[in-house]
DNA sequence: ATGACCTCTGGGAGCGCTCCCAGAGTAATA
DNA sequence: TATTACTCTGGGAGCGCTCCCAGAGGTCAT
């Protein structure tokens, strides 16, 4: 069943069935409901790569997660969040969601061969880009369309990205563990080459200097975003005895909460813990936190991408969503 | 950059590039390894589209996931592990993975129709199918290529599906708590008109019934597979005074858990729990559960179904996984 | 020498759309 | 009436592939 058929039923050619499909003006009232008539009844669908192959367009766009697997499906709900936001905004748009997932221990050079190799979508979603990233060069060297969910390692002036405030968002974390008389302040970073985690180290730097406090090297664990990393480095930084903590990301903190119990001590009179995201985790945790709908971040990405490469804005844009300290019960004052 | 345009570069026609594209036979050595090439200096990639037009394939499969938002995205990592398992299938035989989330509170109907309009994929992958699915219903009806990931809930020879033998299992799980002495047993369900919740509900009974036990219809609360759903569950349930819980899925083991703390029952000593699938937070929360590789479900499925689009499997097929009772801190003899 | 049967190569047809142009018909204006 | 402009419809061309068939050339048994 193709346009020519439809036509054949309707008693009109092949390109006023184009027209009515299309929505186009030019096709007289009686004819485009007597087209629609034939098109319901037959239960038509046009040939979605044939019109790609003419247009040039085949309404899909990609979604990069080049995480291995305990980031992504493990305890952390961070992309599941991600992929919800994108869907909708995708939905809403009439695209679809081609979804990239590394395997486990994969490299990224074959997870970007991979991705490049299929050339069907449109544009692409970036998540997790690190510093010297082949998919990122790839785009950005062939000029492909696509858009980044958090800011860029380098070329910032030429690429697309959603992000939030990470330097800020940091500085006000740390700053509410300094008001509350914490003076040993830890960190755990997310994996530092992702420029999330790299900013929020700098937020947490400037604040303690902006506070006078010293910067104690080993206070300062480099870790990644998943609870294991969190438990981890929790378990290292006890003995240099801080009393509070800020995590990179809500799933770490919560490995270090579990650290901390383990160890004897109390959470969060003798050690506060903040985190970032504002995962469902944290509020099952009573976790103190930085909010930010990583929801949205997924579907103004999207709608940006889209955007992009539907020709309606011109191509580097920047968009930083706003941020929110919640206090909850892992932080009180000393 | 075009077949022809390889091939004038190489001095051949297009048809011997396509044949060296398509790996067939009949090409010379030295002939194809010219048109490799150029193929590899201009970095060419074929046209999907225009592949996709006349082979009628696309080399993508789409996975639905016809789920409100809590249970995909927020603390129930069963879907991404699932989709992990798809992607690693997907990636070794050189598909792609189209994703389909439902909206939150989307209802089915609309959910169906978005699916069904996008044709491009070869097949579906379909999760979450409730008795009257509309999706299920056309794809039935259509022939079109699908294959479950769970038992269907009707036209069980019509439908290819993978699952694992959720009644034994239940049962399994069941007889443990029986055997650690627990006489009051209750249950928290999956959502009831999804096959997996149906079965594991039938496996308990049996499993009473087997032992001489009365089925008592308070000890049993009809949920979701969610975690919220595991914690009211078990607040209704506490009336009873259950010595024993037996959850649909893991994420409402901890739920209920969570319940179960918050009213100051001891578990395991008051109250065993045993969740199903054990998942991340099982290991964590030293739950005793029972054990199926989801990712080997997500995996297994996605070969079957392409097996099936590829012709070379014949159509309603069936693979049971199998499953293990993994013993934690959660259950221990009254 | 003839035919049968391989290997290798090229070109036409066609997949089902969209885009462009031609042309018929109608209405408004000079 | 002639001209212009706009509405509506149809058909040709072409997107970039794959598939099929024709045909050249080689080998081998008859």
């Amino acid at each position: 069943m193709n346009l020519e058929d439809i036509a054949k039923k309707a008693g009109v050619s092949r390109s006023t069935v184009s027209r009515v499909i299309n929505n186009e003006r030019y096709v007289s009232q009686p004819v485009r409901q007597r087209v629609l008539d034939v098109i319901e009844r037959e239960q038509f669908q046009p040939n979605p790569a044939a019109r790609a192959l003419v247009t040039r367009r085949s309404n899909i766009i990609g979604v990069s997660i080049p995480q291995t697997s305990n980031v992504f499906f493990g305890d952390n709900s961070y992309f599941p969040m991600l992929l919800q936001g994108i869907a909708e905004a995708v939905n809403c748009l009439d695209y679809a969601m081609l979804l990239w997932l590394a395997e486990s221990h994969e490299v990224r050079d074959t997870f970007a061969k991979r991705v490049v190799r299929h050339r069907q979508p449109d544009g692409l979603l970036l998540t997790s880009v690190t510093d010297d990233d082949p998919l990122f060069n790839h785009l950005l060297q062939r000029n492909r369309h696509f858009v980044m969910v958090e800011s860029p390692p380098r070329h910032q002036d030429r690429v697309s990205y959603v992000t939030v405030d990470n330097v800020r968002a940091a500085e006000i974390a740390v700053n509410h563990l300094i008001e509350i008389g914490r003076r040993r302040i830890a960190t755990i970073t997310g994996q530092i080459n992702i420029r999330d985690a790299s900013e929020r180290l700098t937020g947490y730097t400037n604040a303690l200097q902006a506070a006078g406090l010293p910067i104690d090297d080993s206070l300062i664990f480099y870790g990644r975003f998943d609870r294991a990393q969190g438990y981890q480095g929790m378990r290292q930084l006890l003995q240099y005895q801080p009393d509070a903590v800020f995590a990179g990301g809500d799933t770490a903190a919560i490995g270090a909460i579990a650290a901390l119990k383990e160890a004897g001590v109390r959470v969060p009179e003798d050690v506060a813990v903040i985190g970032f995201d504002d995962l469902d985790v944290a509020v099952q945790a009573n976790l103190t936190t930085i909010r930010h709908s990583v929801q949205t971040v997924g579907s103004t990405a999207a709608r940006l991408l889209i955007d992009i490469i539907e020709g309606r804005l011109e191509h580097p844009h920047h968009i930083v969503l706003p941020t929110e300290l919640v206090i909850r019960g892992s932080t009180v004052p000393v």
